[in-house]
DNA sequence: GCGACAG
DNA sequence: ATCTTGTCGC
Protein backbone atom coordinates (compact mmCIF):
# COMPACT_ATOMS: atom_id res chain seq x y z
CA UNK A 1 0.00 0.00 0.00
CA UNK A 2 2.41 2.87 0.91
CA UNK A 3 6.04 2.16 2.91
CA UNK A 4 9.38 0.98 1.11
CA UNK A 5 11.77 -1.53 1.97
CA UNK A 6 9.86 -4.96 3.35
CA UNK A 7 12.32 -5.86 6.23
CA UNK A 8 13.02 -2.15 8.41
CA UNK A 9 11.72 -4.27 11.38
CA UNK A 10 13.83 -7.07 11.13
CA UNK A 11 16.85 -5.19 12.72
CA UNK A 12 19.03 -4.03 16.19
CA UNK A 13 18.75 -1.17 18.23
CA UNK A 14 21.77 0.23 16.65
CA UNK A 15 20.43 0.00 13.12
CA UNK A 16 17.02 1.34 13.86
CA UNK A 17 18.24 3.92 15.43
CA UNK A 18 20.03 4.65 12.20
CA UNK A 19 16.82 4.24 10.43
CA UNK A 20 15.43 6.29 13.15
CA UNK A 21 17.44 9.57 12.64
CA UNK A 22 17.05 9.39 8.72
CA UNK A 23 13.62 9.48 8.78
CA UNK A 24 13.53 11.74 11.13
CA UNK A 25 14.79 14.47 8.23
CA UNK A 26 11.86 13.55 6.50
CA UNK A 27 9.41 15.02 9.30
CA UNK A 28 7.87 18.23 8.36
CA UNK A 29 6.23 20.33 11.00
CA UNK A 30 4.24 22.57 8.50
CA UNK A 31 0.31 22.52 9.30
CA UNK A 32 -1.14 20.16 6.08
CA UNK A 33 -4.80 18.92 7.74
CA UNK A 34 -6.62 21.66 6.21
CA UNK A 35 -8.82 19.29 4.27
CA UNK A 36 -9.15 16.92 6.86
CA UNK A 37 -12.33 14.73 6.30
CA UNK A 38 -11.54 11.25 8.21
CA UNK A 39 -9.98 11.41 11.66
CA UNK A 40 -7.78 7.91 12.89
CA UNK A 41 -7.00 6.52 15.98
CA UNK A 42 -3.94 4.11 16.06
CA UNK A 43 -3.08 1.57 19.50
CA UNK A 44 -1.77 -1.87 20.00
CA UNK A 45 -2.24 -3.94 22.49
CA UNK A 46 -0.87 -7.75 23.03
CA UNK A 47 -2.35 -11.24 23.11
CA UNK A 48 -0.77 -15.14 23.75
CA UNK A 49 1.03 -13.95 26.41
CA UNK A 50 2.57 -10.68 24.96
CA UNK A 51 3.78 -12.70 22.15
CA UNK A 52 1.55 -10.60 19.41
CA UNK A 53 0.74 -7.54 18.71
CA UNK A 54 -2.65 -6.60 18.08
CA UNK A 55 -3.20 -2.98 16.18
CA UNK A 56 -6.77 -1.36 16.12
CA UNK A 57 -7.35 1.38 13.47
CA UNK A 58 -10.56 3.82 14.37
CA UNK A 59 -11.34 5.58 12.09
CA UNK A 60 -14.15 8.74 12.57
CA UNK A 61 -15.90 11.33 10.36
CA UNK A 62 -14.64 15.30 10.56
CA UNK A 63 -16.32 16.89 12.15
CA UNK A 64 -19.59 15.25 13.05
CA UNK A 65 -16.89 12.40 14.95
CA UNK A 66 -18.99 9.37 13.31
CA UNK A 67 -17.73 5.99 13.71
CA UNK A 68 -16.76 5.11 10.24
CA UNK A 69 -15.11 2.08 10.41
CA UNK A 70 -12.56 0.24 12.27
CA UNK A 71 -9.71 -2.48 11.17
CA UNK A 72 -7.22 -4.95 13.33
CA UNK A 73 -4.02 -6.09 12.52
CA UNK A 74 -1.82 -8.68 14.21
CA UNK A 75 1.64 -9.63 13.81
CA UNK A 76 4.34 -12.07 15.59
CA UNK A 77 6.17 -9.66 18.63
CA UNK A 78 9.74 -9.52 17.41
CA UNK A 79 11.31 -6.94 19.15
CA UNK A 80 12.00 -5.84 22.45
CA UNK A 81 10.24 -3.28 24.59
CA UNK A 82 12.92 -0.50 24.52
CA UNK A 83 12.19 2.83 25.64
CA UNK A 84 13.04 5.10 22.26
CA UNK A 85 12.07 2.75 20.05
CA UNK A 86 8.65 1.57 20.46
CA UNK A 87 7.75 1.54 16.78
CA UNK A 88 9.68 -0.89 15.83
CA UNK A 89 7.91 -2.91 17.91
CA UNK A 90 4.15 -2.23 17.12
CA UNK A 91 4.46 -0.98 13.38
CA UNK A 92 4.70 -4.11 11.86
CA UNK A 93 0.93 -5.06 13.54
CA UNK A 94 -0.21 -1.53 12.68
CA UNK A 95 0.77 -1.70 9.10
CA UNK A 96 -1.38 -4.76 9.36
CA UNK A 97 -4.23 -3.22 9.73
CA UNK A 98 -3.67 -0.33 7.66
CA UNK A 99 -3.34 -3.05 4.52
CA UNK A 100 -7.44 -3.63 5.75
CA UNK A 101 -8.23 -0.17 5.18
CA UNK A 102 -10.21 0.41 1.77
CA UNK A 103 -8.70 4.45 1.93
CA UNK A 104 -6.11 6.11 4.01
CA UNK A 105 -7.77 8.29 6.75
CA UNK A 106 -6.34 12.06 6.78
CA UNK A 107 -5.26 12.59 10.02
CA UNK A 108 -3.58 9.79 12.37
CA UNK A 109 -4.18 10.10 16.22
CA UNK A 110 -1.38 7.85 17.95
CA UNK A 111 -0.60 6.19 21.16
CA UNK A 112 2.62 7.66 21.76
CA UNK A 113 5.32 10.53 21.28
CA UNK A 114 5.77 11.81 17.56
CA UNK A 115 8.83 14.34 17.96
CA UNK A 116 9.16 14.01 21.54
CA UNK A 117 11.65 11.89 21.10
CA UNK A 118 15.35 11.35 21.76
CA UNK A 119 15.84 11.43 17.81
CA UNK A 120 12.59 12.90 16.90
CA UNK A 121 10.80 9.90 15.67
CA UNK A 122 8.39 8.78 17.87
CA UNK A 123 5.79 6.11 16.82
CA UNK A 124 3.51 9.10 15.18
CA UNK A 125 5.89 10.22 13.44
CA UNK A 126 7.43 6.97 12.22
CA UNK A 127 3.82 6.38 10.75
CA UNK A 128 3.05 9.37 9.36
CA UNK A 129 6.42 9.49 7.15
CA UNK A 130 5.42 6.06 6.47
CA UNK A 131 2.85 6.49 5.13
CA UNK A 132 3.21 9.97 4.07
CA UNK A 133 0.25 11.30 5.94
CA UNK A 134 -0.79 13.95 8.93
CA UNK A 135 -0.75 12.30 11.84
CA UNK A 136 -0.22 13.70 15.81
CA UNK A 137 1.53 11.76 18.91
CA UNK A 138 -0.74 11.15 22.08
CA UNK A 139 1.12 10.44 25.02
CA UNK A 140 0.25 9.44 28.33
CA UNK A 141 3.24 10.26 29.96
CA UNK A 142 6.63 11.26 29.42
CA UNK A 143 9.59 9.92 27.00
CA UNK A 144 12.29 13.11 27.01
CA UNK A 145 11.92 16.78 27.34
CA UNK A 146 11.42 18.89 30.41
CA UNK A 147 8.48 20.87 31.31
CA UNK A 148 6.81 23.18 34.35
CA UNK A 149 3.01 21.20 35.34
CA UNK A 150 0.76 22.93 33.43
CA UNK A 151 -2.36 24.68 35.09
CA UNK A 152 -4.95 22.22 36.54
CA UNK A 153 -7.62 23.54 33.99
CA UNK A 154 -8.56 21.87 30.72
CA UNK A 155 -7.01 23.39 28.13
CA UNK A 156 -4.09 24.76 30.00
CA UNK A 157 -0.74 23.41 28.46
CA UNK A 158 3.27 24.01 28.99
CA UNK A 159 5.59 23.87 26.06
CA UNK A 160 7.40 20.24 26.30
CA UNK A 161 11.26 21.51 25.43
CA UNK A 162 14.63 19.48 25.10
CA UNK A 163 17.17 22.55 25.48
CA UNK A 164 16.12 25.00 23.75
CA UNK A 165 14.13 23.12 21.03
CA UNK A 166 10.68 22.43 21.22
CA UNK A 167 9.83 19.10 20.93
CA UNK A 168 5.91 18.75 22.35
CA UNK A 169 3.45 20.40 24.34
CA UNK A 170 1.86 19.44 28.18
CA UNK A 171 -1.59 19.63 27.65
CA UNK A 172 -4.63 18.97 30.35
CA UNK A 173 -7.07 17.21 28.18
CA UNK A 174 -9.33 17.49 30.74
CA UNK A 175 -9.61 19.53 34.25
CA UNK A 176 -7.64 18.24 36.92
CA UNK A 177 -6.27 15.18 35.31
CA UNK A 178 -2.84 13.87 34.78
CA UNK A 179 -1.77 16.19 31.46
CA UNK A 180 -1.04 14.72 28.25
CA UNK A 181 2.06 14.76 25.67
CA UNK A 182 1.03 16.16 22.68
CA UNK A 183 3.59 16.14 19.69
CA UNK A 184 3.42 16.46 16.19
CA UNK A 185 3.86 13.67 13.69
CA UNK A 186 4.07 14.63 10.21
CA UNK A 187 3.16 17.48 8.56
CA UNK A 188 1.24 19.04 11.43
CA UNK A 189 2.53 22.21 13.37
CA UNK A 190 2.42 22.10 17.33
CA UNK A 191 -0.43 24.30 17.63
CA UNK A 192 -2.48 22.25 15.22
CA UNK A 193 -1.57 19.00 17.03
CA UNK A 194 -3.12 20.56 19.82
CA UNK A 195 -6.10 22.14 18.32
CA UNK A 196 -7.01 18.86 17.01
CA UNK A 197 -6.34 16.43 20.19
CA UNK A 198 -8.37 19.11 22.20
CA UNK A 199 -11.36 19.16 19.48
CA UNK A 200 -11.49 15.31 19.36
CA UNK A 201 -11.59 14.85 23.53
CA UNK A 202 -14.93 14.55 24.93
CA UNK A 203 -16.02 13.53 28.34
CA UNK A 204 -12.70 11.40 28.92
CA UNK A 205 -8.94 12.03 29.22
CA UNK A 206 -8.30 10.80 25.71
CA UNK A 207 -9.08 11.98 22.50
CA UNK A 208 -12.26 9.63 21.27
CA UNK A 209 -10.61 8.26 18.32
CA UNK A 210 -7.98 7.10 20.61
CA UNK A 211 -10.37 5.58 23.37
CA UNK A 212 -11.84 3.60 20.52
CA UNK A 213 -8.70 2.14 18.99
CA UNK A 214 -7.44 1.59 23.17
CA UNK A 215 -10.84 -0.02 23.91
CA UNK A 216 -10.62 -2.84 21.34
CA UNK A 217 -6.70 -2.98 21.18
CA UNK A 218 -6.14 -3.69 24.53
CA UNK A 219 -9.36 -6.42 23.90
CA UNK A 220 -11.99 -5.21 26.08
CA UNK A 221 -14.53 -4.18 23.27
CA UNK A 222 -15.53 -5.46 20.29
C1' DG B 1 29.30 5.35 36.88
C1' DC B 2 24.27 6.95 38.11
C1' DG B 3 19.45 7.82 36.79
C1' DA B 4 15.61 8.15 33.20
C1' DC B 5 12.90 5.48 30.50
C1' DA B 6 6.39 6.18 25.17
C1' DG B 7 3.77 1.22 25.40
C1' DA C 1 1.72 -3.22 27.54
C1' DT C 2 -0.18 -6.72 31.22
C1' DC C 3 -1.42 -8.98 35.94
C1' DT C 4 -5.97 -7.56 39.23
C1' DT C 5 -10.58 -5.84 43.90
C1' DG C 6 -12.01 -2.79 46.06
C1' DT C 7 -12.30 1.87 46.64
C1' DC C 8 -12.19 7.03 46.48
C1' DG C 9 -14.28 10.99 44.14
C1' DC C 10 -17.38 13.69 41.04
Amino acid sequence: MTGSAPHDWDVDAATAGRLQQRLAAQVRLRDETGGTATVAGVDTGFEADGTVARACIAVFSWPALTPLTRVVGRCPVTFPYIPGYLSFREMPAILEAVDRLAELPDLLLCDGQGIAHPRRLGIASHLGVWLDRPSIGVGKSRLCGRFTPPAPDKGASAPLLDGDERIGTVLRSRTRVRPLFISPGHRVSHAAAVDWVLACTGRYRLPEPIRAADRIASGRAR
